[in-house]
DNA sequence: CGCCAGGGCCATA
DNA sequence: TATGGCCATGGC
């Protein structure tokens, strides 16, 4: 079993993912912050909160406790509310704009990122994937249980599987980007605590026969 | 009613 | 490095 093969079975059940459902690179930055241990559906109802008013200036400029009253749905408020300034702040180290911040060196921008408060490596390599198409590969709970189940020669940690991914596949963004996608895609409707992964399109190579 | 979702921080050993 | 407690809403 092979990477690209798998890849090319998942987009082959699924089609394209068109992941991140963002409008803007700010809307997914706030996305990724706010899905952290969070149903996606709770985080639509908190950038729904906003109106069309989700712009890092609005944001950084929003007291504490109004703030949190708008992101509430999507859980952890009072933590989140914290990251949410943090990150954008940083983002603001970049005039809020996102070509200036594709010109940066991709490890540069993951070590800013790793060092924000609330910002951690899944949550890194989304914004830089999804937010600002850099090619850097994310790892998720649905990933790492992919790994367990199976035949790959994976590894564990983070850094870890990311290699794996990142050093098994074409370095395209497009890759990478759809690939994740179809990897929590897959996991959500087929993977989760299922035995015998009923209608799992890879459920062939799977060792464990059980998900999640 | 309990479980858990597209994590991360912090303390502890 | 590797656990464990903590954060909190909403859907099922």
């Amino acid at each position: 079993m092979v990477l690209a093969q798998i890849y090319d079975t998942l987009f082959s059940r699924y089609g394209n993912p068109h992941w991140w459902p963002g409008e803007t690179p700010y809307e997914i930055i706030v996305g990724a912050v706010l899905t952290q241990n969070c149903a996606w559906r709770n985080v639509e109802k908190a950038i729904a909160n906003f109106g069309n008013n989700l712009t890092p200036e609005f944001v950084l400029c929003l007291d504490h406790a109004v703030l949190v009253d708008k992101i509430r749905p999507a859980g952890f408020f009072n933590q989140k509310a914290v990251y949410l300034k943090a990150v954008t702040a940083w983002f603001g180290k970049y005039g809020f704009d996102a070509d200036t911040v594709k010109r940066e060196p991709l490890g540069k921008l993951r070590a800013e990122l790793l060092s924000t408060k609330g910002v951690g490596r899944e949550t890194a390599d989304s914004i830089l994937l999804y937010a600002f198409g850099l090619p850097t590969f994310v790892i998720d709970a649905y990933t790492v249980r992919l790994c367990g189940r199976l035949p790959l020669e994976a590894g564990k940690g983070y850094d870890e599987i990311k290699a794996y991914f990142e050093s098994n596949l074409p370095k395209s963004v497009e890759v990478y980007n759809n690939f994740h996608a179809l990897i929590v895609i897959n996991g959500k409707e087929h993977c989760r605590k299922k035995p015998l992964c009923g209608g799992c399109p890879l459920a062939d190579g799977c060792e464990k026969r059980i998900c999640g």
